[in-house]
DNA sequence: GTATTACCAACTAAAGTACTGGGTTTTATC
DNA sequence: GATAAAACCCAGTACTTTAGTTGGTAATAC
């Protein structure tokens, strides 16, 4: 499990999407702005995204990106994924010498760490984090009517 | 939050430390050799996790290292925090443009986020992660005599 | 047709990763 | 006291990743 800046960019990405896509597509110009990211690493980010067919674009103009799922089946882990090549480090050479058993042993206790992380984040989505945002702030904003239009506030946790 | 290499090494090598650092300090030579680590790097790593106290050092002949506090008192956010700088990214510049709110929304969504990360890592300690480790190999290992001699058996999780 | 947007690819500056190599201190042991 | 084992320290450096720049092509609404 890798999680880095690049992670967090694709997150808040597609949270705009949630929050803006509401009633059309949205424009990577629109999230560089928003977000402050550069044009054109957005694009990169968004290739890797586009491949797992977690958003959809729209060319021409007035198009942009949607999400490709609705956000309560798009969880956190399905985009830093997307993103931050899952690094998996469980290179047992099978040399089963005294040291390698030892090696094994803390390798396989961190896989067991890296698989809680894992599941913890497969259980948070993007509708989640929209919603619990809200409650914070009252809903009284744009992401209160976003949510509606999803329909968010019908869900249970 | 951060989550690299970086904070794999680290962990892995604490989880070295608990394992095997009940008879007596665990040189970095040795951690080295198990995990395949640079000793230089380690020692890099070693020097963070020593300014937080997660660590205790023993220098001369028979020395190496402890850990700073009983394992079922170090959290693995702890030890990723240690050595894998918590890059807090709330660059909130007080200019409350439209599109900074709109900034300003995702970003808070994300910090919500990471705190949830931050707190699900503060609940894991690395008591924790051997005794699971354990229970999965049947502890009739090198783990289940370290967790005998740790007293890990008799806590509840 | 033209402007707008997604899409694509090569190059690059900066930062982070992991290692190399040279030390110095402390301290147990002979 | 000499020796050696270990922590501790620090400067440099090859490599990778990050993030951005530039310069395009393809689709499509108007």
């Amino acid at each position: 499990m890798r999680l880095s800046t690049k992670g967090r960019y694709a997150v808040t990405a597609m949270l705009d999407l949630a929050l803006n896509g509401t009633e059309g597509p949205v424009t990577l110009a629109d999230i560089s702005e928003n977000q402050g990211i550069s044009l054109s690493y957005l694009e990169q980010l968004f290739a890797s995204l586009r491949g797992k067919g977690l958003v959809r674009g729209v060319r021409g103009p007035g198009g942009g990106y949607y999400l490709g799922r609705p956000a309560d089946e798009i969880s956190i882990a399905d985009v830093i994924c997307a993103v931050d090549e899952w690094v998996e480090f469980t290179r047992c050479n099978p040399r089963p010498s005294s040291a390698d058993t030892q090696r094994g042993m803390t390798h396989s206790l961190w896989d067991d760490l890296s698989q809680q992380i894992y599941d913890f984040l497969t259980g948070i989505t993007l509708a989640d984090l929209v919603r619990r945002g809200m409650a914070r702030t009252g809903g009284s904003d744009d992401a209160g009517k976003a949510a509606e239009l999803l329909g968010l506030n019908n869900q249970a946790a």
